[in-house]
DNA sequence: CTAGGGTTAG
């Protein structure tokens, strides 16, 4: 096709040059614009362009067509070029602005995209719903809420908020830019709201982690008689994944393959996902073995989700398949492998492949590929080394990735080094609750009481929030949340009754509760070993104990880190009842079995 | 010239 193109204008006789007369300039022009379309390169454009140049059929017509294509798919040397030829055509119309806004905001450079605007209203046109959609997607992509606020305003006014292109775009930005009561107040003025913008409401939902509410209103467009189209499987499959529900997940599989949803490769990837973060690895690899093509985030995705699970060794084999494929991995897939790595105490492995995603691949190592080193140094004990790598970074350090260092340092029992970080840390953020408490523990671990009063002081001045431990269990299609010494649960009496009675049970069997690791320096230890006992994850495990026939798999999500003292505690309920329990918290998979962890006990 | 989108350290 390319060639064909040049050929077709290097070939076209150039005497018509001079032969043609110039007051008859757009009779060549049709073919001229039927060529446009089939070009595939900038090159190509720029070659017709002086075609047109030299033959006098430069007019607007041609400029707009060639414009339409620069910003179709744009980069920064196309959307360049576009706005070169964009200043030469003299009075543009709303349809060449909106041109030009499609092509900023999707890609150079959303600011300027907004600034198209003022210059629309100078030039006493009118923007329309296309301006709109455009511009609007240019506020999420900057976050520019004030900006995207004032073109809500004049949409009001040119009525064309409830236009069916606006109002989806409308609730991306607001969701975009944080503000979800702002997204909710238009999707709720709207009458008849198209699957698009439901889609909207259930993707601004399942990006505020409020999966409840994206499955709420998942339902209500099913009941509304409207067809739920890919995407929205997609994002009720986050959804789901958010929360732990396989068995909705489950549901919402058939109702996909029921509907001829498996063809698309993203709700296969959205599957593989769902599956993984559900706990359920077999159906995760299942979902990815029937697919009939996969792509570098379908790939991506089962990495992952061999990471989180513990098999380190599969994912960085997926890679040489995917490799094998010759499907070109991304960043995110190198996330994974150094996850992978990280979590297996494959030190050196993981240099190698952090040096061959930046040799080989060309990638640039973002901050949570950074991260990923300094856990698997950290992991492994190497925390000068962690250290030293994070204050040799090309970018700024955040507070996270101290953290990370933090964290390595609370189970490598190096008071002195977490005494250090914890500086660092707070230089940059002293409001996190999380980072006193782990220094705080790992102080009480050492009957450092002077240091643990101190923290815990400090931690009381600055005002700093400990985030509640909360863990979920889906049994019979309803999620039950436990909170850390939760009373008011319904079953809190009966639940609380049960749990004393499992670790008397546990305790027989050679369990001994951990209790250097509760926060409060000044109780009982009978006092501390009860606080531990009511962890949120014990009371959802026992109310799976409870509540499932015997044998079944236990399935608990939890907010936080798992605590030394319940990942000890599962291993032993799952020798005991004979039950496997699969635990997942904020950063992994844990599989209980016969006394066992998949994690090796390497965290 | 139009909308909504899966995988992402701790």
């Amino acid at each position: 096709m390319a060639t064909s193109i040049i050929q077709c204008i290097s070939h076209s006789p150039t005497k018509l040059n001079t032969e043609t007369p110039k007051h008859e300039p757009t009779s060549l022009a049709p073919s001229i614009l039927s060529l446009i379309p089939k070009c595939t390169s900038l090159r190509e454009i720029k070659q017709i362009q002086a075609y047109t140049i030299k033959t006098h059929l430069h007019n607007p017509t041609v400029l707009t067509k060639l414009i339409n294509f620069c910003t179709s798919s744009p980069t920064s040397a196309s959307m360049d070029h576009a706005h070169l030829m964009f200043d030469q055509i003299p009075q543009p119309d709303i349809v060449l602005f909106n041109t030009m806004a499609r092509g900023y905001a999707r890609f150079d450079d959303p600011l300027r995209a907004i600034l198209l605007l003022s210059q629309v209203l100078c030039s006493g046109l009118l923007p329309d719903d296309y301006t709109f959609s455009s511009l609007l997607k240019a506020c999420a992509r900057l976050k520019a809420l004030q900006e995207g606020k004032q073109l809500h305003c004049l949409a009001v006014k040119l009525g064309a908020s409830r236009n069916m292109y606006v109002c989806p775009t409308l609730i991306n930005m607001y969701t975009a830019c944080n503000d979800m009561d702002a997204a909710r107040r238009v999707f709720d003025k709207i009458n008849e709201p198209s699957v698009v913008t439901y889609n909207a409401i259930i993707t601004s939902y399942a990006r505020n982690s409020r999966p409840n509410e994206a499955l709420a209103l998942f339902r209500e467009l099913q009941e509304s008689g409207l067809k739920p189209t890919d995407v929205t499987m997609l994002v009720a499959l986050s959804s789901c994944a958010l929360l732990g529900a396989l068995d909705l997940g489950r549901w919402i599989h058939e109702y996909v393959k029921k509907n001829g949803f498996d063809q698309y490769v993203k709700v296969n990837t959205a599957l593989i996902d769902m599956y993984a973060k559900c706990g359920s690895l077999d159906d995760a690899v299942s979902v990815f073995r029937d697919m009939p093509r996969r792509d570098t985030q379908a790939w991506s995705a089962m990495i992952v989700a061999y990471a989180t699970h513990g098999h380190g060794l599969q994912a960085i084999s997926m890679l040489e398949e995917m490799k094998k494929a010759e499907v070109q991995p991304d960043e995110i897939t190198f996330l994974g492998i150094l996850y992978a790595c990280s979590h297996n105490g494959l030190v050196e492995e993981g240099y190698e492949f952090f040096h061959s995603m930046t040799d080989e691949y060309g990638i640039v190592p973002s901050i949570k590929h950074y991260g990923c080193m300094v856990d698997l140094l950290g992991r492994a004990g190497r925390l000068d080394e962690a250290y030293r790598f994070i204050d040799k970074l090309p970018i700024k350090p955040t507070p996270i990735l101290w953290r990370t260092l933090l964290s390595s340092c609370s189970s490598h029992c190096s008071v002195e080094m977490g005494k250090q970080v914890i500086q660092r840390i707070f230089e940059l953020d002293d409001s996190h609750g999380g980072d006193y408490v782990i220094l705080s523990n790992l102080c009480a671990r050492y009957d450092r009481w002077d240091d643990v009063n101190y923290l815990k002081k400090m931690m009381v001045d600055k005002g700093a929030m400990k985030v509640p431990g909360c863990s979920s269990i889906e049994v019979n299609n309803v999620v039950h949340e436990f909170f850390s010494g939760d009373g008011v649960h319904s079953t809190s009496t009966v639940l609380h009754h049960a749990l004393d009675e499992l670790v008397k049970e546990l305790k027989l069997a050679g369990y001994v509760p951990d209790t250097s690791l509760v926060f409060y320096a000044d109780i009982e230890d009978e006092e501390k070993e009860i606080v531990l006992r009511y962890h949120s994850e014990k009371l959802a495990i026992a109310y799976g104990l409870l509540n499932t026939p015997p044998g079944t798999t236990i399935r608990v999500v939890k907010n936080l880190r798992v605590c030394v003292d319940c990942h000890n505690a599962a291993k032993f309920i799952s020798l005991i009842f004979g039950r496997q329990i699969i635990l997942r918290d904020i950063q992994r998979f844990h599989h209980f079995k016969d006394g066992k962890c998949s994690c090796g006990d390497y965290w």
